[in-house]
DNA sequence: CCCTGATTCGC
DNA sequence: GCGAATCAGG
């Protein structure tokens, strides 16, 4: 496999998220969990705000949890976020980072991954109203993006 | 034994 | 740079 951009924003992105090494592995595809943790590794990632230890004699400072879901929405659909949605958009890759937002917008809608692959999935964190894309990473790498094509 | 991330080291 | 093997821990 191949660390395109898509999969190393990808792997960013869920690596922040608090995903383990297993999930972004099984997600991206085609990588085993050794492969994402190191390359997590070489982009400079390991540091991220989850219950993982340092150093034997360190604090162990009690972290809480950040949690990817903050919204207590009261819905009835708790947005499962699908490892594998059946219907992948038609043209969102490369240079159209214009992903519509289509249908029920409810969760962040930034591409994650490529479209080709198996584990090609929408971020589906929470976004803000009226933005299809969550402020956590996509909000970011959407207007990068848009900065890149410019 | 299952899992986690961290590190090493041959490629 | 990459990732399997290994290490250290929960």
């Amino acid at each position: 496999m191949e660390w395109t951009e898509e999969r190393i924003e990808a792997l960013r992105a869920l690596w922040m998220q608090g995903l383990t090494a297993s999930q972004i592995a099984e997600r991206l595809g085609g990588v085993s969990r050794n492969a994402v943790i190191g390359k997590a590794h070489r982009l400079g990632l390991s540091a991220r705000p989850s219950p993982i230890k340092r150093e034997p004699g360190a604090k162990p400072v009690p972290m809480p949890r950040p949690a990817r879901v903050a919204p207590p929405q009261h819905h009835a659909e708790p947005a499962p976020m699908p490892a594998a949605p059946p219907a992948p958009q038609p043209q969102l890759s490369a240079k159209a980072p214009g992903a519509a937002p289509a249908g029920g917008g409810k969760g962040c809608m930034w591409p994650i991954g490529d479209p080709k692959q198996a584990g090609f999935h929408f971020c589906g964190a929470p976004s803000e109203a009226g933005r299809p894309y969550c402020t956590q990473h996509c909000a970011a790498a959407y207007h990068k993006r848009q900065v890149d094509a410019a």
